[in-house]
RNA sequence: UGGGACGUCGGCAAGCGGUUAAGCCUCCGGUUUUUGGAGCCGGCAUACGCAGGUUCGAAUCCUGCCGUCCCAGCCA
């Protein structure tokens, strides 16, 4: 893993770490990545995944992979199964088993007992709707509730209770005494333990009650050693709380928990909640579609782990809200592509060409290197004839303009690997404008695509030859939103789909040597961009989905007219 | 005067009292090229939210404004 080896970057995180090392207060450095398995991972997880386990590598420390498995109601096996792949694709290594909070269950009961004998936590019969408004609000104070003085033997007695069933969901809640004034909601008596009845992916029904996220989080990380608990921004306002808690354990190991801004992307949305529902209101295909942003859907679209991890490293950390370019997760992607991938020539939107000198029953196989960035990949095969299948973009009936070197009547081109050919005619439906077929010659002493004469061809087109061509299935992704900000306009992400973001082309042809490839197998189709085989893919019919376009002067030149 | 945090180039982001204010992406030129790809060269903040103050010296320290984000789940 070369690219994290690169020196890291100098950001927040690591001077506190820096600091609490020299300072002999930590003497070694241990992190965690703790997801909630109750949806898949993004590349917002992607971030925090990098920076937990980065940090644990470069101070030699390591980092646990925690599920936070601490409410059953929306927690699924399946979640945990794909977070574990997603986290071993992006080429980190937990060391073993997985942990999960849920294990540490029976040792969270009994600290909340002794937070009740201390007269620190108590028993409440509110309602929810009740603590709700007994919480008070954002300018105005909180009141007690009227079971806050419950003696600690009543609590003890009645939360026992609660463990063992003995009150209905939402009967009773633990909560801690702290202070209903306080300016900090989180400190407005924070409930521990609530009572749910649901099936807990691995811990089935043993229990009925579970505790919430800041009783449990830094229990968690205190029981796991954990040095940096590393967390976003949003919870800022809960680090009093996780302090609060475990002040009330003293002899407990205390993490130092440290916030960092989590990643935003424009023409994307990042929230589990908005990607749920893109995948339950079928807008698209999965989890796995190559739109999401998910790890999951990443891979499919063509992303590799490395690109992934160096964006990560690339957009730094720190604690200003802010969103990176799309741009520049794409810029990683070409750049580790554009070292790694075969070059393959494929024809997406075909235009018969034929050879008028070419012998009728000629083929000829040319060599075509297989990646001009890395000598060592070596060649294929390629099959030339006299009916051969051009791009229609790189046909016209008249040159726009002293800049354009494409195909057009009287102009020459070369035809990569093969030979120049010059267009002498071409067919047209009259009726709807639409080119049938051009006609061209051929110079054989062009052969290999070039000649002696210093004769200067500035376009090279690629093409496949019309017998050996593979019908394939193309599909050709944007982003999935229109707008930067989805939703900016109409408060509505939604409004903000493209239509358009998904282009089927079903009638590309392409080069035999591509028929081979296999499932999510990331090539460069020449001129046109990076590709990757789609596990939809069978024999007799090859899928591809466009991984990311390759960067198009031509296309910039053009629009400005 | 509810609490917490943050404001350095179009976008990220270094900088920690003395620097010509890093780097990357984008963008714009040029060069090169059998991918209008890639590569290579060059350009792109006299300026650090604003206003004062401290200091020989401030993006870096202080004060006051202004702006943005987060918090009222028995979610995490």
């Amino acid at each position: 893993m070369s690219d994290t080896d690169k020196k890291s970057p100098s950001n927040f995180i690591r001077d506190i770490i820096d600091s609490d090392l020299s300072s002999g207060k930590r003497a070694e450095v241990i992190t965690r990545f703790p997801p909630e398995p109750n949806g898949y991972l993004h590349i917002g997880h992607a971030k925090s995944i990098c920076l937990n386990f980065g940090l644990a590598k470069s101070y030699s420390g390591k980092c646990n992979l925690r599920f936070d498995d601490t409410n059953p109601a929306k927690e699924e096996q399946e979640y945990i199964d794909s977070i574990q792949n997603d986290v071993a694709w992006l080429g980190f290594d937990w060391g073993g088993e997985a942990l999960y909070a849920s294990d540490y269950f029976e040792d969270m009961y009994e600290w909340a007992k002794r937070l009740i004998k201390a007269d620190l936590a108590y028993v409440d019969d509110l309602t929810a709707e009740e603590i709700r408004a007994y919480r008070g609000t954002l300018t105005t104070p909180g009141k007690e509730s009227p079971y806050r003085t419950r003696s600690a033997q009543e609590n003890l007695e009645l939360f026992e209770k609660m463990k063992d069933g003995e009150f209905p969901d939402g009967a009773k809640t633990l909560r801690a005494k702290i202070d209903l004034t306080s300016g900090n909601l989180n400190m407005r008596d924070p409930v521990m333990y609530r009572i749910v009845r649901a099936v807990h992916p691995r811990q089935g029904d043993k229990w009925c009650i579970y505790p919430m996220y800041d009783w449990a989080h830094g229990l968690e990380d205190s029981i796991e050693g954990i040095t940096h608990s590393i967390c976003t921004l949003e919870f800022e306002d809960h680090r009093p709380l996780y302090d609060w808690f475990l002040n009330q354990l003293p002899e407990l190991h205390h993490p130092r928990q440290i916030e960092f801004a989590r990643l935003n992307i424009n023409y994307t949305v990042m929230s589990k909640r908005m990607l749920m529902q893109l995948v339950k209101d079928k807008h698209v295909s999965g989890w796995d579609d190559p739109r999401m942003p998910s790890i999951s859907g990443m891979k499919r679209r063509g992303y590799t782990p490395e690109s992934i991890r160096d964006f990560c490293g690339r957009i730094g950390v720190a604690k200003v809200a802010s969103t990176v370019d799309i741009a520049l997760l794409e810029h990683c992607l070409r750049e580790d592509l554009n070292k790694r991938a075969l070059r393959r020539m494929a024809v997406l939107k075909p235009l018969k060409v034929v050879i008028d000198n070419y012998p009728e029953d000629q083929v000829e196989w040319f060599d075509g290197e297989n990646n001009p960035e890395d000598p060592e990949s070596g060649t294929r095969k390629i099959p030339f004839s006299r009916e051969l299948w051009i791009e229609q973009d790189d046909f016209r009936e008249e040159a726009p303009n002293k800049k354009y070197f494409r195909l057009a009547p009287g102009k020459e081109v070369r035809l990569k690997h093969a030979y120049y050919i010059k267009c002498v005619d071409y067919k047209k439906d009259e009726s709807t404008g639409e080119i049938l077929e051009v006609h061209c010659t051929y110079d054989p002493a062009s052969r290999g695509g070039g000649t002696d004469d210093g004769r200067k061809v500035k376009g090279t087109s690629h093409w496949v030859s019309a017998s050996h061509g593979v019908k394939s299935e193309v599909r050709l992704y944007s982003h999935l939103f229109s707008a930067e900000t989805p939703g900016a306009a109409t408060g509505n992400f939604l409004d903000d789909i493209d239509a358009d973001s998904l282009e089927i082309l079903t009638d590309a042809l392409v080069e035999p040597a591509l028929a081979e490839e296999a499932a999510f197998a990331g090539v460069q189709f020449l001129r046109q961009g990076y590709f990757c085989v789609d596990p939809d893919s069978t024999k007799d019919r090859p899928v591809f989905n466009r991984t990311v376009t390759l960067r198009d002067t031509w296309a910039k030149v053009e629009k400005q007219g």
